[in-house]
DNA sequence: GAGTGGTCTAGACCACGAT
DNA sequence: TCGTGGTCTAGACCACTCT
């Protein structure tokens, strides 16, 4: 077993700190973690440094090192039950269908495959509080989760962390339109009632991990997106 | 005149050769950068740090550093004009209205201001190729921009940016509804038409800067956002 | 083997904020 | 005045890739 970087054992228990303190609370200087850790500055830093880039920690020249407030992290690759659960929302997940298709011209090119690759399409609605919420259709190269069918797991991006599948980068393209009639049936919409629809790519360097078309009732909790700048 | 801190001297260089280079091509390496600018190897790290942080490199340990794709730069805080932009669309602002108001409670609680605050109101429609894209509200605190009324900007972000008021947070809130009848007749739509809504705060610091209303026309261009992480 | 980025040391001086 | 973060030095050794 591989002992942890230094910066890295810092930066966790720094982490941790942040989880349990109260926004604004102020971290320990750089130099008691020098003293605490026994290492030079820069280890510290390069430690901190990575927790301010992800919006955990603020740094007040001067004054030291705070924790920053929640709800201005900003929003990283994850999924739908983590980001609603975010909200507040306790998300109930119905699998509709899971089946496989080869995939065509737009699925090939987004996931860097040829005409033809083997794909699962796996189908879910969203609930809470026995409400819907919305209607998912993701895509995944079938090679790369071979028992996904056997027994889909409760939270995608969960399974995709277990087998280092992460996505690390993702691109989502929103719009709105009126709903189907097989959406409104599975949403318990009517036909014809304004939708907003999520198109998202989601890969891992240059390995393509899913596709997946979201469509959200309109009255259902809506989608919030924290940008830095 | 302020000298430049070596290390922005450094990251400027490099970010200026990365945007004239093609996705792909390495950078100097961090060697040939200490040679160059005669500095310590970690001023460079700390350049190049902030440059891959930015999405615009990628480091591969043991090959070199290599600038990274355009589209998979992550969204940062920007205007709708520079957004539009980067999905290749040219678009025209026409100013609707530009008014006082006082800010209501829940203005108020955005701007962290109190009740009655001083606010502009700021309509806007934009247009591609001549056709409505959407419509935006854009409420501005006026103690802070009080000239804005004179000479509407041609872009609202650029102007914060020439005042050191460029935002460096934002939550967007995403949902979709009906075209009320206001917003159907400028839009060239039809009432009941759906469209996508974007609700905006943005903040510099603990400095309130922006809150904005975006009704876009079901069947303007999407929008995209990319995230990472 | 030569070159690359990843990690780390043990200092230094500065500007700034609080007291 | 003292503690804080911001910047910077001049090295070091490692794992990795490429040839």
């Amino acid at each position: 077993m591989g002992r942890a970087l230094k910066h890295v054992e810092i930066r966790e228990y720094v982490r941790g700190l942040a989880l349990e303190s109260a926004p604004g609370v102020a971290t320990p200087s750089e130099r008691d973690l020098v003293d605490r850790f026994g290492v030079a500055r820069m280890t510290v830093r390069q430690a901190l440094d990575a927790l301010v880039a992800e919006g955990v920690l603020e740094r007040h020249p001067g004054r030291g090192t705070f924790v920053a407030d929640r709800d201005r992290v900003p929003t990283a690759v994850t999924g739908l039950s983590q980001e609603l659960a975010r909200c507040g929302l306790v998300v109930e997940t119905r699998t509709i269908a899971v089946r496989r298709l080869a995939a065509g011209p737009a699925l090939a090119a987004a996931f860097g495959v040829e005409v033809g690759h083997q794909l699962w399409l796996w189908q879910r609605l969203r609930l809470a509080e026995g409400r819907a919420i919305c209607l998912s259709e993701t895509h995944l190269p079938a090679a790369m989760l071979p028992d996904l069918v056997e027994q889909p797991p409760p939270s995608l991006y969960a399974a995709l962390e277990a087998r280092d599948l992460r996505p690390t980068w993702a691109e989502d393209t929103l719009s709105a339109r009126t709903a189907t009639e097989a959406e409104a049936a599975l949403l318990e919409a009517a036909v014809g009632e304004p939708v907003l629809c999520r198109h998202r790519r989601a890969t891992r360097g240059q390995l393509g991990i899913e596709v997946t078309d979201t469509v959200f009732r309109a009255d259902a909790q809506p989608l919030q997106i924290t940008l830095r700048g």
